[in-house]
DNA sequence: GCCAACGTTGGC
DNA sequence: GCCAACGTTGGC
């Protein structure tokens, strides 16, 4: 079995938040309309059962909220064949799709939710991809990390 | 392959 | 709403 990574996703609580994800289907969703290569990069090493610290942006405030896990390994995103779909990509072909998400599924409530301005400030934290890298919508996360949101949150 | 123009993300 | 950072596109 493989070492169990760490990794967070965001999402606009407007667009799907997590409260969103704690209604769906067995608390799971497709993570899919992703169209960045490196987010894609880095779902496709996803091992069901990583950890996903799950992390509002454009949020008030913007905070890690919860965390999920994966429940399956990447896979071609239909959003992406069907042309009646927002998320159509017309380079994308079902013989070799160019996108593939996971699902997760919620596992654990932090009682505290992290915000960024706290991330910023905790040691341990400050060099986080959500700080160094921005704008990436899926990104790794390290042990050392987790561990610490996971105990700042009371989870 | 370079790079300017443009689009998107997302914090503030 | 502004704008920095960065990804993508397309002309050459």
């Amino acid at each position: 079995m493989a070492t169990r990574q760490y990794w967070l996703v965001k999402s606009e609580p407007g667009t799907f938040s997590f409260d969103d994800l704690l209604a769906s289907p067995n608390k799971t969703t497709s993570w899919d309309g992703v169209r960045n290569y490196a987010a894609r990069n880095f779902m496709r090493e996803m091992n069901k059962g990583d950890r996903v610290l799950f992390y509002h942006s454009s949020a008030d405030p913007t905070a890690i909220v919860r965390i999920a896990e994966v429940v399956r390994e990447a896979y071609p995103d239909p959003t992406a064949l069907d042309p009646a779909h927002p998320h159509y990509d017309p380079k994308s072909k079902r013989e070799s799709p160019t996108w593939d998400p996971v699902d997760i599924r919620a596992v654990e409530k932090l009682a505290r939710r992290e915000t960024l301005a706290d991330v910023k400030r905790t040691k341990g934290l400050e060099k986080m991809a959500l700080v160094r890298l921005g704008r990436l919508s899926v990104q790794p996360v390290t042990a050392k990390e987790f561990e610490i949101v996971q105990r700042l949150g009371g989870g």
